[in-house]
DNA sequence: TTGAAAGCGTTACCAA
DNA sequence: TTGGTAACGCTTTCAA
């Protein structure tokens, strides 16, 4: 292996100055610069991270923990894992991805022996274990997502309660009087993920304010899940006219099971739903959203952990404001 | 931070000592493996990783390089990343995820800056940049999928020739005499992924042995997509009976617009889909599948790895056999 | 069965 | 503007 005291020989230099060239961390002559430089590509040196790492106790590795389930929408999460890293190498970070199979004890594991510099969190439940875990490693954690208790631990997520208020003032805006919320499978309303409950409060409360009538179901992701949810919906409200969706999983199979019962979109129900930003065209008709922005999450969860690593900035909790785009699928209630 | 050192004192051994109890790499008397042990917990001790790697040259990392596509189904792409980095703890093993977006620099980076001992790459295309890469890196590199020319890297895949075939005559012993392919969006084909065009042949080859009446297209995953696919194979075979459908992301959207047309399944037309373990649940009706064991994939590429590093073997090409599990969505032709 | 000590490749401090 | 040189924390060879 190529070390930098081959570079610093070759270019005739100290490996100090070899490794300042690198680093940039103090001033170097123009003409030093330039053997060093070419001495690193004849050689084709490249700096060895481990000794890196020890040396300056900076690993230039973010660790990401990733739930491992089957009931969350998988292409948010992607999208989460995707903008993680590719925000990460903009600041020429790498990212470990950890899955919750290993429980909380993985984030320990990886601050404990130095593979990581800052712990990125996602998908957190209101009582996560990995919060106090996270906590009592003195190590920069953003989560991404909400708890009850983020003590001194950085947030970021969506604005769910504001998501949910500007579905329903879009519904009454529209004439609609009575809606229904179809929500995240039971599941996800068990463990508490707290997204879920924050929506549905918003939700209620507008439509309270709206004086609209509102109901709301969980819907489990598969075809009987989605039949049994609009089931309960036409039965405790048969006059609705407006839906909102907040279940990706669910959607495409609920489109379908309206069009099987005959209820076209918008002209009798209008639906309204958090969804990706990528699926918008992927839909028989093109959906009014809230786009779940989980590009835009995922790079300011890697900025903060940066802003907290150079030790200026405090934790912080960030939630997004909604955007709402319309489309043909709410209409003016007929 | 807590070194070795500190815990060779507290337990009055040199660090030597401490390093092979850790390691196990020299017999210890059981005494003074306690006391070790002992100060090890008392302190809380954990080996650096840095300092562990620039000592070994072992880093205990895998790096893992992923698409980053919207036309490739995410599941499956989800599948692949936990099952990976499930099986790689199993080895002791962290799974640093790299993208595409960096292009195939991502792998040199991370081969020669010493960060991973071995590279997996996923979704493989038949000429892909990574590969000339990852031959050039003497690193161990295990493939997920098939290029034409894997040279000397070891590759492991879903043997999807065989799987067309079983999906082919399972149809034709069911009587039917008229079927088609659904295939993977264009974008797929054209940019050379093998899975594709394997699966293709394999589907060709045994419908002439069957002397089946066959046609295939390919199927963007948007409405539009699977509507016009459908359209053209009701144009070109008006008496197709049988769908073969190699398509996970268009999959719910053509089951719902084949109800649509009023298409029974499987009273009027059969359906066999190649598919995600997990989703067999979702579909209004139970499907015949060919289940896409990401999962088994996963875990056999971590473990050819493992052997390589190990040095106890060298490159070798796996195709897994395909299953095929029925149920009601294939039926005899009436 | 154990210890001493020489690296591993960088960084960053102290001098010049 | 540069060089020398201690760390950094661990593994492993050589000796005992």
């Amino acid at each position: 292996m190529v070390s930098i005291a081959d570079v610093a020989q070759d270019a005739g230099v100290s490996s100090s100055t070899v490794s300042y060239v690198l680093s940039g961390k103090r001033s170097i002559s123009p003409e030093t610069r330039r053997r060093v430089e070419a001495s690193i590509h004849r050689l084709g040196y490249h700096p060895h991270a481990g000794a890196r790492a020890l040396a300056s106790s900076r690993t230039n590795v973010l660790a990401l923990s990733m739930p491992l389930r089957t009931d969350i929408d998988v292409p948010v999460l992607m999208g989460f894992v995707t903008s993680v890293v590719t925000a990460a190498r903009k600041y020429d970070y790498d990212v470990l991805l950890l899955t919750n199979d290993e429980g909380p004890e993985g984030l320990r594991r990886v601050a404990n022996s130095a593979m990581a510099d800052a712990l990125l969190v996602m998908d957190v439940e209101v009582d996560d274990p990995r919060i106090p875990v996270s906590q009592s490693l003195s190590c920069p954690t953003v989560l991404i997502g909400l708890p009850d208790e983020p003590g001194d631990l950085s947030c970021v997520d969506l604005d769910f309660s504001a998501a949910a208020k500007r579905c329903v003032h879009h519904l009454a805006d529209l004439g609609h009087e009575h809606i229904a919320l179809v929500g995240p499978s039971p599941a996800v309303y068990e463990r508490g993920t707290s997204f879920a409950t924050r929506f549905l409060r918003g939700f209620t409360t507008v439509a309270r304010e709206r004086g609209l009538h509102a109901s709301s179901q969980p819907c489990a992701p598969s075809y009987e899940g989605v039949r049994d949810c609009l089931d309960g919906i036409l039965v405790e409200q048969p006059r609705v006219t407006g839906l909102v969706v907040h279940n990706e999983a669910a959607l495409g199979t609920l489109l379908s099971e309206l069009r099987n019962r005959d209820m076209r979109v918008p002209e009798d129900v209008s639906v309204v739903a958090v969804s990706p930003d990528e699926m918008a065209a992927n839909w028989p008709i093109p959906l009014t959203t809230v786009p779940l922005p989980s590009d835009d999450i995922g790079v300011l969860a890697v900025e903060m952990a940066m802003r907290e690593l150079e030790g200026v900035k405090s934790p912080e909790v960030r939630l997004l404001s909604p955007r709402l785009t319309t489309a043909r699928s709410t209409a003016q209630r007929h």
